[in-house]
DNA sequence: CCTCTATCTTGACGGTGTCAGGATTATGGA
DNA sequence: TCCATAATCCTGACACCGTCAAGATAGAGG
């Protein structure tokens, strides 16, 4: 049928993601609606639970996607680095830090939201494979303690939070390249090997 | 008056908001609900909005409270700290993370929601003297750039994030005098005077 | 004592999540 | 090809939510 509303929609889960990205990004996680975002998709309000259970479903889907573009982020900065482990390493808070920049709803929906159901497998996976890359970066530049983990990764998730929320505006309000210069700096404190820990 | 319910309340004011508080901890920031808050005081449901005009009101008066009390976890490390300036930084650090660990819901209302009027003039005082203390703390550390003020203050806030939201269980589950010289090892790594930035 | 104001309640409105039941379309075996 | 079955989507309903308007009650000042 090529009518102007067909009854089925074709792919109404992959709209209904690409909608509830918007959403968020629009009205904030806070003011997230379940019935907008089936709006938006031009679909009734009871559409998304065929697909996604309920709300909170919906957002445990785009979390798990959410999350492999998180790591995506990572590795492309690392695709554009220096071999080296440390700079990889840096490589990959940089690109940590980019994400939650550039996609500061979806960032908060990873790392500061209840809503996901992280028991949920697929989510499970997908957070895991991210946390896994930052284990074995960590070691490839010779960390050794749970100190040497965890500093690299403190430094590069404070500096996201801090910067997509839009409240360190010393660094958040310089030029892209200035900035990455000055946070490169501040990773390359954290690096294995450091004093302490 | 002096029946089981007087019409007028007392202190309905500190009431709602100790009663917006245990209701941040118990459902959280995106299960908030002004209904229930009042019902937990006692109260009808539209009573709040004599004190507070809406919801998000009501969250600006308890942020610039979280913020207040933000500040006094800080000084209270503070206070029982080696007097050196490195020292005292690095106490403020934990303190920072102590009151992200005990108060998680606060720490929330305070860095990771959109619900507080930050332009409301009480609430940006208490935040500006919160931030005002670490500037100064880093200046007496003899921290002169911007990334020595932004270094140790994204490493605090990285752990206090991931840790006051159970995300970083290699240090979060560890006892707490454990967790606290692990902490200030990596804290120390960001004192003014490290390489880079 | 009486008025004025602050405080709190009740009632209503539209918006929201979720469930039940019905309508429509696709699928796969006869 | 035809039809039963499943998948998909819609409509309607319910309770809860935030907020506004209007009324009731209590305190404060002349």
């Amino acid at each position: 049928m090529l009518t102007d509303k067909p009854y089925h929609h074709g792919d109404l889960r992959k709209s209904l993601l690409a909608a509830a990205e918007a959403e968020l990004a629009e009205r904030g996680i806070e003011a997230f609606s379940l019935r907008a975002v089936a709006k938006r998709a031009g679909v009734s309000h009871a559409a998304p639970a065929h697909h996604f259970g309920d709300g909170n479903g919906l957002l445990t889907a785009l979390a798990a996607e959410g999350f492999r573009q998180f790591l995506a982020a990572q590795t492309a900065r690392e695709a554009v680095a220096a071999p080296d482990a440390a700079s990889q390493l840096v490589a990959a808070g940089l690109g940590y830090i980019d994400f939650a920049m550039q996609r500061p709803a979806l960032f908060r929906l990873l790392w500061g939201s209840a809503r996901p159901d992280f028991g949920d497998a697929e989510l499970g996976r997908a957070a895991a494979a991210s946390y896994q890359h930052l284990v074995d970066q960590v070691t490839a530049a010779g960390g050794r303690t749970v100190a040497d983990e965890s500093a690299v990764w403190a430094m590069a998730h404070g500096l996201a939070d801090l910067l997509s929320a839009g409240r360190m505006l010393s660094i958040g309000s310089s030029a892209p390249g200035d900035r990455d210069a000055v946070i490169a700096g501040m990773l390359r404190r954290c690096l294995p090997g450091g004093q302490g820990g």
